[in-house]
DNA sequence: CTGTTAGCGCTTTCAG
DNA sequence: CTGAAAGCGCTAACAG
């Protein structure tokens, strides 16, 4: 599975590997180790270290320097067993996932909350359905979060009727029952729109995500009905002549998506693009000579750290997927943690007007 | 910790959150359970699914149906329990990794390495030394990766003396006796400028990591030391004139440099950046009607992801940063498994050569 | 070919 | 205030 980036890489290893004998570990010191040391039971060991009922100050004390001299702490995975837990929580991926800064900012975000709460993250990439399963009853994970999801999603459905909690960063088509966070797509996408039509704008392009158009398409994210819904919704409302060009959602595509919408449709004065397809697109415009947003205004449904990045920052509903992740993981810990939750948490959507959108210009001259 | 990208965020909550009395799990399976369905001993269970002595195979069969019936699988706790192994690596990351696009190939190289050998990653942001300890001291990880490794490194210095097995991604001061895995940087640079002055420039820009060239900087990465050499070997051998502007390794800084560099040093025909500055530099040559690489050239050190969005992309010394996350998730690997490895790993580095430089112009190429 | 048993390190009754 | 002992679920050594 490990790409090349280079050829055949011959690593220079200014190599030592010394290959001796395994090894068997010299052991880490028990409770019992400490018991001894102190001159003590290992139960008070235990209830001087965590205060559970009350020890003669003495006592303690000659536990706390054992454990100091030791360089004692408690075996997590004892104490595991023992509750029939693993304090750690799985963030299930795709292999590839579709932006690395999104991924990035859910996984910092889902690491630091899941650590503020002493639980381990633990990153699972490209995990069919079944491994899920056996993660959680092998008690690898005590719950998983999920995004990424489909609208009939194998993953959810293995899920559904299992006793493991789960979380969606996304939606599903059928949502009963599910604890999910999700971003008000339908709304993101029709502010969008609405704001290239409050500039004066008529016709656009609109860069949709391959597949959304297509009814018979298995694997498509749920999150493009509603993307669907909402720009329909403002082309109905500010009566828009929109062109669809369908891109898979990555920069190499988007900017062949953009290559062929203003081929086709050279009126269009704006363009709507979401995921990565905006640094396609602008790359696309900037390769014509034509001036963002001179020449013509685009918009995106993007996280901020990617409206910041580009040139010029581009004007976006951006994607709060810091709020989100953390949202989702307290949640899962609140169901780990034996509470009955079903919530369904919806973020909405605000566009940001940064540098890439302006009125179109008053005459359009047919040459440029 | 978590930060806010928007307004306070009032999410919509179609709440459900029944507050029902905390759930006691209805138990997993487990190896009993499965015996007494089957009507035979525990140990009997064990066998006849690892196979470690032979079964009659009606009675594996029986067993077999067992397992399925009560969707029985091996705790993974209590195995680890009885192993004193966790089977789990950690990446110990800054909390806010230099790159996101370098972070997640670092990321899914490692876990996918990891979970390919039955091991689980955990990532852990932001941990102080002596967290990173306990973390091994638990048990929660067998052993541990690091990542943007400084000179001085106080997570280093806790962990070389410690019996837990490490690696690398990166260098430090002192390399005595540990496993590390690193990239040419000293050649990277060294290719960066040669290229530019065998195009015929003369008169270049450096972008250079804040801090490198401060001698009191405690916390300065060990690579930049390398960095430095490379640069000043080029400039020697070829006579360059060179403009050194310090940035911290991001988008902002990195634009905020070229600005300073290109006002101060108009002369300079050709801006070698590193990190995530170069799409800074693009910016600020763009916003200044510069055309690359006509009027400028610029070349990088970076992931081949990040030369290849850039607008043109980017000609660069690209990071070999998924090998190098595979060898050292094997690496350690092998030091978990009791192997005694002590391997310095050196990945050499190439130039790219895409689309964003050429020769000055007013000089014609040097004839080396 | 199969069963019994001890024990990994910790927590928590139950006794004193 | 402290100790002894049982048991979490699994594995492997030790009987048959």
């Amino acid at each position: 599975m490990q790409l090349s980036t280079h050829p055949p890489a011959p690593r220079h290893s200014l190599a030592l590997s010394a290959m001796v004998k395994p090894t068997r570990e010299a052991h880490m010191p028990t409770i019992k180790d400490v018991a001894a040391h102190a001159g003590v039971s290992a139960s008070t060991v235990h209830y001087a270290l965590n205060g559970k009922r009350s020890i003669s100050p003495e006592v303690r004390q000659r536990v706390l320097d054992a454990v100091q001299a030791l360089n004692y702490s408690a075996s997590a995975v004892a104490q595991r067993l023992r509750e029939h837990r693993s304090y750690s929580l799985g963030l299930i991926a795709p292999e590839l996932p579709a932006s690395d800064a999104a991924m990035m900012e859910i996984l910092t975000a889902t690491a630091a909350t899941a650590s503020a709460a002493d639980h381990t993250l633990g990153i699972y990439l490209n995990q069919a359905p079944d491994q899920i399963l056996g993660l959680l009853r092998a008690q690898h994970v005590d719950g998983v979060i999920l995004i990424e999801t489909a609208h009939h999603d194998p993953r959810i459905e293995a899920l559904r009727h299992a006793p493991h909690p789960f979380v969606l960063i996304g939606q599903t088509g059928d949502m009963t029952g599910l604890t999910t966070v999700d971003f008000d797509f339908e709304q993101a996408f029709y502010l969008a729109f609405d704001h290239l039509a409050r500039l004066g704008h008529r016709h656009l392009g609109f860069i949709v995500p391959h597949g959304a158009t297509d009814d018979d398409q298995p694997q498509r994210k749920e999150n493009w009905y509603a993307t669907l819904r909402g720009y329909r919704r403002a082309r109905q409302e500010h009566d828009l002549h929109v062109e669809l060009e369908p891109a898979v959602l990555n920069i190499e595509d988007g900017h062949r998506a953009a290559l062929r919408l203003t081929a086709r449709a050279p009126r269009v004065t704006g363009i709507v693009a979401s995921g990565h397809t905006q640094v396609g697109v602008l790359r696309a415009l900037y390769s014509q000579g034509r001036r963002v947003p001179d020449d013509c205004s685009v918009v995106g449904v993007t996280t901020a750290q990617i409206a910041e990045w580009t040139i010029p920052r581009l004007t976006s509903v951006d994607l709060p997927l810091r709020e989100m992740s953390v949202t989702a993981s307290e949640l899962l810990l609140r169901k780990v943690g034996g509470e009955a939750v079903t919530e369904q948490v919806l973020f909405p959507a605000y566009l940001i007007d940064r540098e890439s959108t302006a009125p179109p210009r008053t005459a359009q001259p047919e040459s440029t």
